[in-house]
DNA sequence: GTACAAGCTCAACTTAACTTGAGGTCAAGC
DNA sequence: GCTTGACCTCAAGTTAAGTTGAGCTTGTAC
């Protein structure tokens, strides 16, 4: 067998780019996990890197380590991801990010429309009337200037 | 001359669809201003909807009130922002929001070659490359994962 | 001429995602 | 066997962008 090199949490910092109090907080909030030593020192398998790895990806796509934690979750408690478990994320965050991209392009559109249009002193600003129309419907109404 | 219409926070609230307690944060800040009445209420000039709006715009886009402070400082001091100054805001933050959009794809592009390459226990990973990498060049280094 | 919704100020609380600091332990080199 | 750097815990601080609440004033509708 090949041998099982052990990291400190050092370690895990120096190679996965991560502080290591973000990785005591990580562990904190049950995205990674650690045993320790005999000195009451964390110890982590090398399937840790995976996890921060992909921890990072999904803060970058924009998910909250709230997200990210119950994603992990639907892993099988204990065991190291596989390629099948890896899929099913990666699937679901790129859908997310698909939606994102769509929403940000929405509003890139928007933008590029109200350069030439002088919108801002207009009515027909695709971005205004949107703002606009929530004051027709009532003063309740909280919403977000790009659908979604 | 057309009646110059004042507005109180209220009816700001309403029609921009953005908290009272949120606007007088953004005065706070500087981003917006009013004038007070002899019975020290806030009195709002029309234009301040375009100004909440565009605050709007810019943080969908992902700007912080910081950043748009600074670009509405840019602004002719109390001026009602013209077509021009609103054109020169909006294709800074369309090309801030293009910058966004391009570094998506490109960590979406990443999920995909992963979703096929099981790269999570493999080494062909470019995402996961590009993080091991950290490890040859030394402790120091932070970055991001997806190259800007 | 008064009730009461709408305003005002200021301080404190909220959430996310960490970082910083204090005070103390562990381990590896010389 | 001791020095030094890496670790440990736990509490408190930080930033962004607001929200909430207390206590008090304005303004308007009946």
């Amino acid at each position: 067998m090949a041998p099982v090199t052990e990291l400190t949490v050092g370690q895990v910092a120096a190679r996965s780019g991560v502080a290591v109090s973000a990785l005591h907080f990580y562990e904190a909030r049950g995205l990674i996990r650690s045993h320790r030593t005999s000195g009451n020192q964390r110890r982590y398998g090398r399937d840790v890197l995976r996890r921060v790895a992909i921890i990072r990806i999904a803060q970058e796509v924009g998910i909250s380590l709230a997200g990210i934690g119950a994603a992990l979750q639907s892993l099988p408690e204990g065991r190291t991801p596989t390629r099948e478990d890896w899929n099913l994320l990666s699937t679901a965050w790129r859908d997310e990010l698909d939606q994102k991209i769509s929403q940000l392009k929405k509003l890139r559109d928007g933008l590029s429309d109200c350069i030439g249009c002088g919108c801002m002193s207009i009515d027909k600003c695709p971005l205004r009337n949107k703002d606009d129309r929530l004051a027709r419907e009532g003063t309740g109404a909280r919403r977000l200037l790009v659908e979604r």
